[in-house]
DNA sequence: CGATTAATGGTCTTCTTGACCATAAAGGGT
DNA sequence: ACCCTTTATGGTCAAGAAGACCATTAATCG
């Protein structure tokens, strides 16, 4: 149909749903909340909520970011438009259109508790188990557009603190791509690619436990990586 | 916000927007809609409506591009659900939020008229000039999302018919990406990718015009490219 | 028939990638 | 203090991929 008018407009529920992600102690965490209230009272869930009249999605879930971490707008934060989920039924109570977003932090602190949720939580996304809703799907799908991102974009930088080695970028790959990468071939695939990442001029080092110290780098002007850093291929070629 | 009980939800009407893309006559062709009605009667648009009580976003868009195209179901079509737009004041009217698709089409037939349009026609994009709403942005949207599919997905065969050359294929990229490519290179390369294309094994051949007859492929399986086509950089490297 | 056009197959050179090796520079343990 | 482990960093080497071209084939157009 053309036109807004024809037929009647049912009203919609719009909710936005957060995918928020972190690297910590080598695994890829997902912020969740522990739901207090029916529908899948007890279960975990991601964070999310409604949208207020005056919303677009992406401020509504910088919003909800902010309320569920305790941090404030953090500047340069990514926050990437993940997908709409709107399947009938996808909320047993009522019609929900809910707009699913991924953010990605750098060392975030704990959540605060409390609010409707019984609980807030870093988990590790293997440990997430059977969420509320259809979060699983959400958070699968968010997990796969992050390894796509960090083939094409300079998203992996996110997860690393303002300096960081690239032992510690390299790090993120492997944990979000679960695959091991060689440390001298990822160092030069990354500073190949114009600016993706900058050295720190100061001849500043830092060390992070053993070994040698590394240079610190900051995250480069560049948003799409040209040529892409390509996660190897999976066994089971077409011979 | 943790639960959806404790704000009052608003309600939104929720309504698809689809940017429908066939390649006619080496130049990427959108499906249009004149609008009718006010607000930005006279202005062309792209096809959509809201979404009925028990559909899916996806479902209504496949209604809605039935219903604007006058094609049922077709088997295998490529629907990519592209982002969610929901800034307030995108329709003058009140607040609506809406998912908008990608479809790719080949030899689609022209639209009918009529319903709440004044017309429906396809129009080379860069003969869209300034559509009504948001619409310029989310075709600009669109239309990136495109390039990137021909690079990573075999998405490239929707714009072809069942049976085609390499080199109806290969234009396929040159109008999307607005670059020409060498045929050889591209040849070797597409069927290099497992599962892109796959031969018509009756020794098939079928004559376009001039030149010498070609073979016929089919889409092959694979939904992702490894490796992905890429287009060629564009200029302004960093020495 | 000869010119033109497009498909297809090959070559050649350059670049990229992955696998590895070597060295440097730190910490830990005895 | 000394050796071993660990991590960073630089370099090599061979295999593969990509871009630039050339040659041949097989149609249509004039």
């Amino acid at each position: 149909m053309r036109g807004y008018d024809k037929y009647a407009h049912e009203p919609f529920a719009v909710t936005v749903d957060l995918a928020v992600l972190t690297v910590r102690a080598g695994a890829l965490h997902v912020l969740l909340v522990e739901r207090g209230q029916e529908p899948y009272a007890g279960r975990w869930a991601l964070p999310g909520g409604f949208l207020l009249p005056d919303e677009s999605a992406e401020t509504a879930a910088r919003r909800e970011l902010a309320e569920e971490t305790g941090l404030d707008a953090l500047p340069g934060l990514r926050l990437e438009q993940l997908r709409t989920y709107s399947e009938p039924g996808r909320d047993p109570r009522m019609r929900v259109v809910s707009v699913a977003f991924t953010a990605l932090l750098a060392d975030p602190p704990e959540p605060r508790g409390g609010g409707d949720a019984a609980q807030a939580r870093w988990l590790p996304c293997t440990a997430a188990g059977t969420l509320a809703f259809d979060h699983d799907r959400i958070l699968a799908d968010a997990r796969e557009r992050v390894r796509a991102l960090l083939e094409n974009t300079g998203a992996a930088t996110a997860f690393c603190p303002p300096e960081f080695t690239l032992g510690e970028l390299r790090q993120v790959y492997e944990t979000v791509w679960d695959t091991p990468l060689d440390a001298a071939n990822f160092r030069r695939k990354a500073l190949a690619v114009p600016g993706f990442v900058a050295p720190v001029p100061g001849a500043a080092r830092l060390t992070q436990g053993r070994g040698k110290p590394a240079a610190l780098y900051r995250a480069g002007p560049a948003t799409a990586l040209h040529p892409p850093l390509l996660r190897p291929p999976r066994e089971g070629r077409t011979p």
